[in-house]
DNA sequence: TCTGGGGTCCTAGGACCC
DNA sequence: TCTGGGGTCCTAGGACCC
């Protein structure tokens, strides 16, 4: 989907179209109404306090400022935009929407997050082209927004291309368009070649997909390691053999949250064992509305030096009550030396399983019954 | 006043078992 | 008494993605 969030509040406030919008930050007000009717929408020039860019429109990122920057940064690049609060609840009734409607051209889907699905079209005899148009409509006809699409011989190559032509496109891929498409783009295009792996490519010489489709195996084992190295090269060459997974159970669920300002252990007491036992109520609800429970309890804690630390602990039996995941939390807590102030926590639990769910999908061998 | 929140996967060492 | 492998589970950190 395209620019989604911000896409998502478009259709709301129509009159924003066509002006550089983002959409983050945290505690921004509703735009208010004044007595001529008259929205009166927060600038981006405005907002004090922490926070990153969600989503911008594509006016917005013509300024320079895209997802995950820094709300301070963006606001000195882009002064005038204007800047919604995210409505996570709406995003998900979209997101539900326009999966709906492309399930209902083409059932073979991999969720990808709020706003991405990858579509098996193997077993689909009409060509590929009309279903991407029909797909297309169908979202459009669903949710009144645009989305782009990539039809190629595998998810690797769908995910490059739908990036060629956005917003509102439509890109075929094969094989044969990989020296003409795929090989001038930046390593950094590849969907698992991140800022870690981009720099130190850039830093053996490696700035294009051409260049890493002819980097020499030992010289990418040396930096990269053997399995990583093996990747890289296939995925220059475009190859990817991964199916498209149509069902996935969660591994994890976890919720954690950054404060205003930075908090002392000691002097801000009060406030942090408020906040933990909130993230503990927090998981142990979403346990419960998802119908999970768990035996692997972890804490994080980011300092204000932005140092990550992690503690769990795997508890005997499974819970998801919000009592016993606060207890086990309190104790991974203790394994942490307080040595900064603390600017995020966070709680998870994973190890999950579903107490109403069979193991095995519901089936026993004979062999798993008499097994010792 | 740089740097959110919710995830997955991988690596690596140590404990422990056979 | 010393030395083996193979395998699983647990824990911590890190890269990456949406």
């Amino acid at each position: 989907m395209d620019a989604f969030f911000a896409s998502v509040e478009l259709l709301r406030y129509p009159d924003l179209r066509g002006r550089p919008v983002v959409v983050g930050g945290r505690a921004v007000s509703q735009p208010a109404t004044d007595k001529n009717g008259n929205r009166n929408y927060a600038r981006l020039r405005d907002y004090v306090g922490r926070g990153v860019i969600t989503t911008s429109t594509y006016e917005a990122r013509a300024l320079g400022v895209f997802s995950a920057m820094g709300m301070m940064k963006a606001a000195q690049l882009a002064p005038d935009a204007i800047l919604l609060p995210a409505d996570f609840a709406a995003y998900r009734r979209y997101s539900n929407l326009f999966k709906a409607a492309v399930a209902q051209v083409a059932p073979s889907i991999e969720d990808r997050g709020i706003d991405e699905i990858y579509i098996d079209l193997t077993e689909h005899a009409e060509p590929s082209l009309e279903i991407a148009q029909r797909i297309k409509a169908a979202v459009k006809d669903a949710t009144g927004l645009v989305c782009s699409i990539a039809i190629s011989p595998n998810k690797l190559l769908s995910k490059i291309g739908s990036d060629l032509d956005k917003p509102d496109g439509l890109t075929l891929l094969s094989m044969d368009d990989l020296p003409t498409r795929i090989w001038p783009l930046p390593v950094r295009k590849i969907n698992g070649i991140g800022p870690k792996a981009g720099v130190k490519l850039e830093g053996l010489g490696i700035s294009t997909i051409a260049q890493l489709a002819q980097a020499r195996p030992d010289l990418l084992q040396e930096h990269f390691g053997l399995t990583y190295a093996r990747w890289l090269l296939r995925v220059a060459h475009g190859l990817d053999e991964r199916p498209v997974v149509l069902h996935s159970t969660p591994k994890s669920i976890s919720r954690e949250t950054t404060f205003e300002r930075d908090l002392h252990v000691l002097h801000d007491k009060a406030a942090l064992s408020e906040a933990f036992l909130r993230l503990c109520t927090q998981v142990a609800g979403d346990l419960e509305r998802k119908g999970y429970v768990g035996r692997t309890i972890g804490i994080k804690l980011r300092f204000d030096d932005f140092r990550t630390v992690t503690r769990d602990f795997t508890l005997p039996v499974e819970t998801a009550d919000a009592h016993t995941i606060h207890r086990a939390a309190g104790q991974c807590l203790k394994r942490i030396v307080m040595d900064h102030k603390i600017r995020l926590l966070g709680v998870r639990i994973g190890a999950l399983s579903q107490p109403g769910a069979q193991p095995g999908g519901g089936q026993t061998t004979q062999g798993e019954l008499f097994s010792d």
